[in-house]
DNA sequence: TGCAATATTGTTTTCGTCCACAAAAATACG
DNA sequence: CGTATTTTTGTGGACGAAAACAATATTGCA
């Protein structure tokens, strides 16, 4: 069981030396037929597993990886993913990789192809990328295929783009999912609230958009005479101005009784609800972010779905540093798990199960 | 950023040899007051994080870590805490460490007192416990501090015993939040169903019993009207019985529709009510395991709660491994994520999130 | 002061792998 | 057949930390 099988062992099995065991281990020249299948034979009746450490020390190589995002002004969800990036980096210290964070402004694509030019650049032994529209992500994909250069997408998935593996939520079926648990506590309401952040009129992020299409799809399964009533809350305004629309929907609508969002924003609606003293409406939003806590915490929102995106972080850069320093195989697809959160359960959860 | 700091350099550093820094480390005798000032002077600028699989190599000393839990013909739960475990073992193969597996029969303290016996005779490096009675645990875990062994609990918590850490989950708040994700379908109900699988008269197991407690606390609580109608499972009878058993139930109480049990046999009543064409009752139960992700997929169980049993026995052997290898300080308490699953999420539960 | 005993230092080998280099064997060619 | 060339093999450092060992400095005591 506990064999521990040394580069020298399998040579004095075969009767060569380690300079040639090493040579077919690693698949270089020089090796006669009858050395090469002298120490194939042996290898094919042990399982030789290499010391990997003793590999690392050895090879004394360092590696470049690249992390390509969206810049975020304190944004509470890239700033959980660049974290868990970072923490693998220190874990995996000794076997000297570092990493470079390159960021774009999200929907400015020529931000994004400059980043993307600098990265090409740098020529990095591997890239984690969170992708903008999909043509311009590929014009920088495309070069990284032709320069052999891996790369993971994270956040949104492109398999035409062919990555070496990919990392992030279903999004339609979180918001499916998302839907199921607010009828759950919302099966007997004619109206539903859905709080969309609006930048320049758009929704910010992909996710955010399928996530309502899964939302729409169950309610339209289940539930189509439910109404949703869409309230936007432009980014671009201050606060202040939330509170205003929100008081105004709210004195619109006062048979409204559930509010759902798929940003992490849940938090503003309800501290609005604190406020001004409505006990009578739920919330459930997106992410285990600290504001978000401490509303669920208080029960001004009562479900949360959360989506790891520490481990995403550390997931996508582990497994470049599996792939190109362990030339390991990687899974190619890798959906994190759709969590829910209440104020019963909070407290166990864990960014990282490490 | 990127500096790495040998020996060497900081020997170079403060003028002394790599032996004398060494000793210092180390906290080794024979070290001269100026030799320590000058070292732990550089030693305060630089942050010096020593390669730890240089360290292991050079060490090259090898690990024995025991663990002791309940034998498990064919329970899915303590498989998975096994299979984490020995997944654990692989991942550290190269810091030479080693598990031997102890097995005891539950609530048979004797075989439980020859395990550890034997335990203690092969004197390990470090332990994992999966308890049995405070008193009977105590006996060993005491012998333990005497030769200054290591031990992590896992699944109960006995914070007297003074363990080097503890994971599980939380039973009590689980058995809290199951009742309250089921009274969301079953608001409306005045009598729901608890069922139990029995051995010799009782549940086989404290984590039960324990998320019984919070079931009925929350139920006590906020829906105090609600009976609670139990049905015994006694183990000792076969498959066929229970069948005759839920049967009866049913008959007796057709205006049952919810039934929940806090062990891992939730497919044994799914599977009973998908024979019996009965689509008017939805369970919920334990563990993530193969038979019960069936039943929830196919709609015969409606949440299941997972508690991460892979991961359990993955992170106490992690845990030994960190701090008696590794020297580094551990979480002393970790509970596990509460995580509910329904046919929704079920595609995306991660036994490991590695 | 001299010499042993002890305290403190510095040097060297080891761990397993990788790779550069040296040595040996096989082949080419005049 | 002998020399030059190429192919194939074996050997000997690294890598960074640990620890055994050797060497030097310091002390005690007659």
């Amino acid at each position: 069981m506990a064999e521990k099988i040394r580069i020298k062992d399998i040579a004095e099995l075969s009767g060569v030396s380690v300079g040639t065991v090493d040579r077919i281990l690693h698949n270089r020249p020089n090796v006669s037929k009858t050395a090469r299948e002298k120490v194939e034979k042996v290898l094919k009746e042990i399982n030789y597993q290499p010391n990997m450490y003793a590999a690392a020390l050895a090879y004394n190589k360092s590696y470049k990886f690249t992390f390509l995002m969206p810049k975020h002004a304190s944004e509470a969800y890239w700033e959980e993913i660049e974290e868990g990036a970072k923490k693998c980096e220190e874990i995996r210290r000794d076997f000297h990789i570092e990493i470079s964070m390159k960021y774009y402004r999200r929907l400015d694509t020529l931000s994004f192809a400059n980043a993307s030019a600098e990265i090409l650049k740098e020529s990095p032994n591997g890239v984690v990328i969170v992708p903008t529209d999909l043509e311009i992500t590929q014009q920088f994909t495309d070069q990284l295929h032709l320069q052999n250069i891996p790369y993971i997408l994270l956040d949104s998935y492109m398999p035409d783009l062919k990555p070496l593996s990919f990392f992030g939520q279903d999004s339609f079926q979180s918001g499916y999912f998302a839907a199921k648990i607010l009828m759950l506590i919302a099966s007997k309401e004619k109206e539903i609230m859905l709080m969309k952040q609006m930048k320049n009129g758009k929704v910010p992020s992909k996710q955010q958009d399928n996530r309502e299409v899964g939302f729409r799809h169950y309610m339209h399964d289940h539930f189509p005479a439910v109404n949703i009533l869409e309230l936007d809350l432009p980014i671009e305004e201050g606060r202040s101005e939330y509170d205003n629309l929100l008081e105004d929907f709210f004195t619109e609508h006062p048979g409204v009784h559930h509010c759902i969002t798929m940003c992490s924003k849940a938090h503003i609606v309800g501290e609005f609800l604190l406020k001004t003293n409505r006990r009578n409406v739920q919330i459930m939003g997106y992410d285990m972010v600290g504001k978000n806590a401490v509303c669920l915490r208080q029960g001004s929102v009562s479900f949360l779905i959360a989506q790891h995106a520490f481990m995403q972080g550390y997931n996508c850069v582990d497994t470049l540093f599996k792939a190109i320093v362990l030339k390991q195989k990687v899974e190619p697809v890798n959906y994190m798990p759709i969590e829910l959160l209440s104020k019963e359960n909070v407290d166990f959860y864990r960014r990282t199960q490490l």
